[in-house]
DNA sequence: GTGAAAGCGCTAACAC
DNA sequence: GTGTTAGCGCTTTCAC
């Protein structure tokens, strides 16, 4: 046992003919038999949610992941914190460093102060997988999340076939201050720019994901933009588009293609307001931290990659319910 | 354990007793125990594979299914046989149930002979599980695959949507004689027919799947019908397809939707000549199957439902390599 | 029908 | 530094 799990306490030309023998008798470790030794000592992962859309789903995926690694000994605990709320973040994370968790997920804010207290856990040696937005430069051991940019050029090209490669889209945009915001915008018009030069992005509008702002600018753009034949919308309020362009009568002729599967989105679905919408697997950003941290804290095996990616899930009328 | 394994050589008196407080305590058994003390009688799960297109990604699903099982002491093993052998196929499965393995994947020839074997098996408690493809009314204890009916339909709305409800499109298929060509095709008709009055289908081909013949016919088609604005490949000799439009210039212009991920296929995304394709994750027709089988026979963990559906994977150009 | 004990592969504790 | 042992929760076996 020394030997193999690198324990102090033996010298090392026993370690060496051990290995050797283990080598040879290709011995493999029996992670049933590690899990049964030691379930009275379990692991207790926290994971932080943010209060918002997509928090039950999450629950739903850490809840699975739970279900799943119960039996190893594995202990799952929930803190629901207030969304966009730094201070609170900071303050949890510290609580669960002196608590000594044996590892953490969390979705970050962008935020040096975060960063700080990530990196700060690290040097604890205890593990934190950054789930559904990553915060750049930390010792977080990996990200689970979409490819943002990607999913941004996903979408425009599905705008640009939508059009036939020809005519005006706007973009909507909850704020320019989220990053994955951003980069879904990006990757958006990297595709419309190089690839469709006879569709033209006439503007991009700012709805700081408030409702009335949503709706009063959507229905000036549809008023002053009468051959308008495109809206994209990154995130946030979509129910508020989608009425501003019932509103007017222009379902079906402005295509619209958004992300995520809330409620209200489905519903523009169905009703064939909205084309296409793009989903991020959502559940999978909740049940992957747990398990990554789990295989890397019980059998110490590092992630796939630093960057774990949750798939690009296109839907529309056909599939949005399946 | 006589009680809660309901085994015999107990009074009715002592095991109603222990149930009680087995529920008194909220007992729950640990997999974990079970494991270790039944590693020495390991489960065997036969997984046939046919020799076809998608044979390599069923494999690597299943390796997946047996890295994240063998501690509990499951063995699979691989059978591979010729595709559309229907005695092949019978035969291997007489021998698996002689040999009294654990359980069974396959995907099945829709044929009434091996109806008879997978119920034989059935009969003799042997757990069997489709994948891939179904077969109607057998004692099959559960299908891992595609809704193909629904992702014929999410075909057909994608290709109204890239004809913005009106044109004319032609169905390319591969054979009458297969389900699940069939569906694909079925659930196309119905959305076209029945939501866009507006687009017409032309023509309906079969090819066989012959590469010849797939050129030929497709060609024919363009030459005769210059308006031309759609084609939809239910599955199979897609290159061809792929061929013959590029051959008689009119990439772009005639849209392309058909299904899988195979290289050829990947090639012509990347190409612009197809603009949609949908898979149906074939890795997890692999991996679930082994998963589910291995589940009921350890734990007795029924499946989810009769129909384990697997996602219905819309890939464009952007996302088709990610 | 009832109760006790060995052993699955591992960890942790302890005697030497 | 080295070697032994109890015990995790379960199944199987065997004595009574």
């Amino acid at each position: 046992d020394k030997v193999l799990n690198n324990r102090p306490g033996v010298s090392s030309e026993v370690r060496q003919k051990v290995k050797n023998l283990a080598d040879e008798l290709g011995y493999q470790p029996n992670m049933i038999g590690k899990a049964l030794a030691s379930q009275n000592k379990p692991i207790v992962i926290a994971v932080i949610i943010p209060e918002s859309d997509f928090g039950e789903e999450i629950r739903r995926g850490v809840n699975k992941a739970y279900e799943t690694f119960k039996d190893y000994g594995v202990e799952v605990e929930c803190h629901i914190i207030k969304d966009f709320d730094v201070a609170e973040q900071k303050s949890i994370l510290n609580y669960l460093i002196d608590r000594k968790v044996s590892g953490i997920a969390l979705r970050p804010e962008n935020d040096d102060r975060i960063k700080g207290v990530i990196d700060k856990a690290a040097e604890k040696n205890i593990p934190v997988v950054t789930y559904n937005s990553d915060i750049a430069f930390s010792k977080r051991l990996c990200f689970v999340g979409q490819d943002l940019v990607k999913a941004g050029k996903v979408a425009g090209n599905i705008m640009a076939k939508l059009l036939k490669g020809i005519g005006k889209v706007a973009i909507i945009t909850g704020s320019f201050g989220l990053l994955c915001l951003n980069q879904r915008l990006e990757g958006f018009k990297t595709v419309i720019e190089n690839q469709y030069p006879l569709i033209h992005i006439v503007e991009v509008i700012e709805t700081k994901e408030q409702k009335v702002i949503t709706f009063e600018k959507t229905a000036a753009l549809l008023e002053s933009i009468k051959d308008l034949d495109g809206i994209y919308v990154t995130g946030g309020a979509l129910a508020e588009v989608g009425k501003a362009v019932k509103f007017t009568g222009r379902s079906g002729r402005v295509k619209i293609v958004c992300f995520d599967f809330y409620p209200e989105i489905v519903k523009l679905v169905r009703e064939g307001v909205v084309d296409f919408t793009i989903g991020q697997d959502v559940f999978a950003q909740g049940y992957k931290p747990v398990k990554i941290l789990f295989k890397y804290l019980f059998m110490g095996e590092q992630p796939e990659s630093e960057h774990i990616k949750t798939i690009i899930d296109i839907r529309e009328k056909e599939s949005i319910d399946i």
